[in-house]
DNA sequence: GAGTTTGAAACT
DNA sequence: CAGTTTCAAACTC
């Protein structure tokens, strides 16, 4: 009735004229881009939608819009949207999808007399309207990180649509342009990051994500409110189309808020989208589904994107500290006895680290700094993945994650895994059983022995080879060069403590090319490690960061203390002990010359070590969500007073007396 | 991706 | 404690 004959006619007159242009047709048959007839409007957005949460408003024009659009464009992107896109199509046709359009248009509060021709344009718009600030101001980033023009694309769409003042082929064309460029990086940064994340993981933890929502990550909760805002916006505005694009803009100062945000953060946004979208397949609703989902492709944006660190073996201790946000929540998490789902998210993030320094300067490439990226580039593909047990359940040593004291998350790809907070008595029992066997068997396995040490050692101290495998390798045929060898995948070199047959190790042979090494041998053995541990390097220096000295999540998502195999590749993370740096300290000033003082300080680690981390100080911490920094696990002031008279006293005999498992305390 | 190699962990 | 088996990661093709 009272729907303007503009909004209903003129799009499509002006387009006919438009189309039948001599302009138009010049510029059609410049555009590599096949126009889509002359569903103009919805054709310009449809590629942009299809990111929305498609169940919000299943028009069925944009639905059907959609599905054939996807099988031209959705090489772009994967499988998981691809088949929420064929589904959202069929939902197309059946009557749910009929209730949903009688619902959103009821959403409208259109006149009731109001054309169905009307309905749909309007339905159209408002969906382009709502979709717009959601997924436009986000894709249609350009590559400098310049968000102005999507918002100059934005607000003109929304003049457009309510207008139709300017043409919808620029407009689209813009718009593809710019989303293509933002899906070249994506490919690029999957291609970097090598995510191959298998489905199946994903949907396992994406349960385990959405019956955890106090894990929420803070980011993604930021990007919630606005999300939440704008619905709730919808249902409050809805009634004229107009009004929605309104509230969009008005929504924007907001949005551009959290792109200030995430552009530090996220290169790229679509990254998460499978996941995202795979959620929302599992959650067929409406409204909340796709609540959560942005929240969840958000968060996984952050998982996966944030600048930060990668999880691996070799540079685990690390990446806790790009979670610094999520730290206090995880600590509470584990408080509650739960295992904070964000840091799997962190866990992957490293995998993204990339993309932020990577494709970016070419003229770095003979720079310390391209070789760090290189390796970096190697460990990515591991970066994304934990265990891959399939028989001891995740219950032994062999278990990276058990053995660092951390549970199974979603990059493990593990079988029958009980490492869980469900099964946490069975961890807790399997790890007092272990440690019954070998009370050293989730300490440290390599030890740095470096920060303060005495100055004899000279630069000994600064390399990756002055850490040493506290038990040594038992290589035979790999020449301890190779990741079979504990001492080489952790980046240190041999020691006397080896028993490694024909070690050729590049951080330090054990027959001392480094212990008694002067500066020439030294220089050749360290030169080697440099190459090849530049990412230790690396590491050392992001631990000096201050920004990344916070919390780390993975320490907080130990289920017992911050000890075992993968901590076992942290020197850098207890070398930052003070009470390590200390009493190592006084260990190796008990020595005077370099090989012994190279093992007495390797002897001296049990006693220094592993047994003076106090446990129950780790737990202590993880008890106390207030704790500041998780690296206080390793920080016993009040201990060291104790230290002195122990740390002589035999080994097993300083293992019985510090509590290896406080959490076994009775609750 | 499947198969092999390797060495640590676990077992006897 | 030594030998053997089991295991999962690393590696190769």
């Amino acid at each position: 009735m009272d729907t303007p004959d503009k909004t209903q006619i003129t799009p499509t007159s002006n387009l006919c004229k438009f189309e039948d242009s001599p302009v138009f047709k010049y510029i059609d048959s410049l555009s590599p881009i096949e126009l889509a007839k002359s569903r103009q409007t919805d054709n310009g957005f449809s590629s942009l939608a299809f990111l929305s949460p498609s169940s919000l408003f299943p028009s069925p024009q944009i639905t059907c819009h959609r599905e054939s659009r996807f099988s031209v464009k959705r090489h772009h992107f994967l499988e998981p949207l691809n088949s929420r896109v064929a589904r959202s199509g069929h939902e197309s046709n059946t009557s749910e999808e009929a209730s949903k359009v009688d619902e959103h248009l009821g959403c409208l509060n259109n006149d009731s007399s109001s054309k169905e021709t009307s309905s749909d344009q309007v339905d159209e718009q408002t969906n382009l309207a709502t979709d717009l600030p959601r997924t436009l101001k986000y894709d249609c980033r350009s590559p400098d990180g310049d968000f102005e023009p999507c918002d100059e694309i934005l607000k003109k769409t929304n003049v457009e649509v309510a207008g139709q003042e300017r043409s919808p082929f620029q407009c689209n064309r813009d718009k593809w342009e710019e989303r293509q460029q933002s899906f070249q990086n994506e490919r690029n940064l999957r291609k970097i990051c090598g995510i191959k994340r298998s489905e199946e993981s994903a949907g396992s933890d994406w349960d385990r994500r959405t019956t955890n929502p106090g894990t929420t990550s803070f980011i993604s909760n930021i990007l919630q409110f606005p999300l939440d805002k704008a619905n709730n916006s919808e249902n409050a505005e809805s009634g004229d189309p107009s009004g929605s694009c309104k509230q969009s803009e008005s929504g924007e100062p907001v949005m551009d808020q959290m792109h200030g945000i995430l552009s530090t953060c996220l290169p790229d946004e679509l990254v998460v989208n499978d996941s995202g979208l795979k959620k929302d397949d599992k959650e067929g609703n409406c409204n909340q589904s796709n609540h959560q989902q942005f929240s969840i492709r958000r968060r996984c944006l952050v998982f996966e994107k944030s600048p930060g660190f990668g999880l691996h073996l070799n540079s685990l201790p690390n990446i806790p500290k790009g979670q610094s946000p999520l730290s206090k929540s995880t600590l509470s998490s584990m408080n509650r006895g739960e295992v904070p789902d964000d840091n799997k998210g962190v866990v992957t993030e490293n995998s993204y680290e990339m993309p932020a320094t990577f494709g970016g300067n070419e003229a770095d490439h003979n720079s310390p700094e391209k070789k760090r990226q290189k390796f970096e580039l190697v460990e990515e593909s591991v970066a994304c993945k934990r265990c891959n047990c399939k028989r001891s359940k995740c219950l032994k040593l062999y278990c990276d994650c058990f053995a660092a004291g951390l549970y199974c998350i979603e990059p493990c790809s593990c079988q029958d895994c009980f490492n869980k907070p469900i099964h946490e008595n069975v961890v807790l029992e399997t790890r007092r059983q272990i440690e019954s066997r070998n009370p050293l068997a989730f300490a440290p396995k390599v030890i740095r022995t470096t920060n303060g040490v005495s100055d004899s050692m000279g630069d000994i101290n600064k390399t990756p080879a002055s850490a040493r495998h506290k038990r040594g390798c038992n290589c035979k045929r790999s020449s301890c060069l190779k990741k079979y060898c504990e001492c080489f995948q952790a980046g240190v070199g041999c020691s006397l403590s080896c028993r490694c047959e024909g070690c050729k190790n590049s951080f330090g042979r054990k027959d001392g090319c480094e212990s008694e090494s002067d500066g020439d041998n030294l220089e050749a053995c360290e030169k080697n490690a440099s190459e090849k541990s530049s990412h230790d390097t690396v590491i050392s220096k992001g631990q000096e960061h201050p920004n990344l000295s916070v919390p780390s999540p993975d320490i907080s998502r130990l289920p017992f203390a911050y000890t075992g195999k993968l901590a076992a590749f942290f020197p850098h993370s207890i070398k930052s002990s003070p009470q390590l740096c200390s009493t190592q300290e006084q260990g190796s000033s008990d020595t005077s010359s370099c090989k012994p003082k190279l093992e007495s300080n390797l002897d001296g680690i049990p006693e220094n070590g592993t047994p003076e981390i106090p446990k129950h100080k780790c737990f202590t911490l993880v008890s106390n969500p207030t704790s500041p920094n998780c690296k206080r696990v390793f920080s016993t002031p009040n201990h060291d007073s104790t230290s002195s008279s122990t740390k002589w006293r035999s080994r097993k005999l300083i293992l019985r007396s510090v509590p290896s498992f406080p959490s076994f305390s009775p609750p």
